[in-house]
DNA sequence: CGGGATCCTTCTTGATACTG
DNA sequence: CAGTATCAAGAAGGATCCCG
């Protein structure tokens, strides 16, 4: 089951190589649709329990950001017309295997970002990689 | 040398997982740094290589995205004074570390994004994830 | 050639208020 | 509970000018 999609389109070949790179980092990139797919990872939850799961979310960016992954078809959205509304959200196939590409970034993450951190505190004393920090409060 | 470093201090766990997957998100989820890093990933360049081989990159964000990257020590950057003035870029082993991850994500981009475009599609008709009004025309 | 500084426009995001 | 609609602030990105 899962993708059983059949791959018979023109859609395999790219113009460019940065092009559908651009695409999906565009998709997940964005501040919360990493957060709400691995959110959702554990199962299905309710409009509600995500706002709770994911602190600092907006309802506005959660609505936003599940109506993305709807569209795109990585969720499913299930609306129960009952007297206390009620609506699930879950991941699809093509959502779920989203995850495991999202777990290699995270795992890298959780590997490197010690060395990140200490590289940018260094880069902070030696002045190597400053944008444009300490220099006044003026710019906009 | 490469990286020896022995990881010793306090930085493994998190308060909040959330956390760091929005910290490596903030870093690897702007437009070109991905871009950036998998140009470097074929070897050393030049600045102006690389505003070739990414195209529609401006200068400034050119500029900008490798600074981000050299201070987080995921690329060196090395001037010539020459009369003809030189300056090149590579990733050090913690950047190609990355490239492993990004490589997962793209991987995932290749294998989908069929899916992802059909469903697209497929959303519009019914009006599924549909934002605001049928805007239709400026959707992407 | 490489890049710093600035201006200006667009996109993103959060707060708020209202609806079903 | 689960959104929708609108507004304002801020960040991101591009174009341009200038310098070493």
């Amino acid at each position: 089951m899962a993708s059983t999609r059949q791959i018979s389109g023109p859609c395999q070949a790219w113009p460019e190589d940065s092009a559908f790179i651009r695409e999906v980092l565009d998709r997940i990139g964005d501040k919360w649709t990493v957060l709400t797919i691995s959110t959702l990872s554990a199962g299905s939850l309710r409009y509600s329990d995500l706002q709770a799961s994911i602190p600092g979310i907006s309802q506005r960016m959660l609505t936003q950001t599940l109506k993305h992954l709807e569209r795109d078809g990585l969720i499913t959205r299930t609306a129960y017309a009952e007297v206390p509304p009620r609506v699930e959200y879950e991941l699809t196939d093509l959502g779920r295997s989203l995850i495991d590409a999202v777990m290699a970034m995270v795992d890298w993450a959780a590997t490197h970002h010690c060395e990140i951190a200490s590289n940018r505190a260094a880069s902070e004393l030696t002045g190597v990689g400053r944008a444009k920090a300490a220099v006044s409060a003026s710019a906009g």
